[in-house]
DNA sequence: TATTGTTATACTCTATAACTATA
DNA sequence: TATAGTTATAGAGTATAACAATA
């Protein structure tokens, strides 16, 4: 037989499904108003960040990457070229890929990007020991990893 | 002076920031494809869980605690009441004020919903022990309280 | 033919502003 | 006048599809 304690009493929004869903989307609409004064959004800083990284090289492995489609990467590139932050060559081997490469400027807006992330983290977390923000941050990277998210 | 310990070696994609923006993401798209089978997006979701915890009444207030528009409630309520999820009464010390309420359907419908989180949670973390499931759920209410959210 | 990058277009989500009715 | 709800409109973000260059 059945007995209480069999029964789930499981709320929606306790749910890590849900709760990551909110949490996400107040922290991405924080992150993407604070960008904006250096001219950029969040998936620009995502593409500064890859970059950086050295894993992605075409526009279509960068696509690849972010989880979004070609076209918009174009957009994406366009952007941080014009801010000097990225450059785009041919590869020699294969004139259809478009290299792209980050520049001095492009590495110190990706630093201020992570400050801003940062600046963020610690709102997030303030008032807080140690032990929770690196609890925070490993238990993230973990999921991280598993979804197949780089960093 | 300044020694080698005190530059900040940090990259953007290991802030809590860009890991809960990135994941929360992920999740959501997720969890509105799953939804979609029961005729309902995430936000649906979350008005049934917050009509169920008997916090909100009028759509003004339910607006607020959701972090979104009043217009965009009025569609979101519209919606459910189609699926006959929730009922629209006027408030009759306020005839402005609509107060609405939960249906059996409703509840089922959120049942249905927790369901499917439930079964995200369980996927985002096949594989790790309860001490992880536990620790991540706790992590994330303790962030989320912290951001005002219900629940 | 297949693939890379690009452009043109459309779709989804949400906010802003104007409007109606109640107060 | 002020507020609750509604409607109409506009904007942001992204995907899909068609296209040009290269393989």
């Amino acid at each position: 037989m059945r007995s209480v304690k069999d029964v789930k009493q499981e709320t929606l929004t306790g749910t890590a499904a849900f709760q990551l869903g909110t949490l996400g989307a107040i922290t991405a609409e924080l992150f993407a108003e604070r960008l904006a004064v250096h001219g950029l959004k969040p998936k620009h800083a995502g593409l500064l960040a890859l970059l950086d990284s050295g894993a992605a090289a075409s526009q279509q492995d960068i696509a690849r990457t972010m989880r979004v489609t070609p076209s918009l990467v174009v957009g994406l590139a366009d952007h941080l070229e014009e801010l000097g932050a990225v450059t785009r060559e041919r590869d020699p081997a294969d004139r259809r890929r478009q290299i792209l490469g980050l520049t001095d400027r492009g590495r110190e807006l990706l630093a201020r990007c992570t400050e801003t992330a940062s600046a963020i983290d610690e709102e997030l977390t303030a008032g807080l020991d140690d032990a929770f923000r690196t609890n925070l941050r490993r238990t993230l990277a973990v999921l991280a990893a598993r979804a197949g998210l780089p960093g």
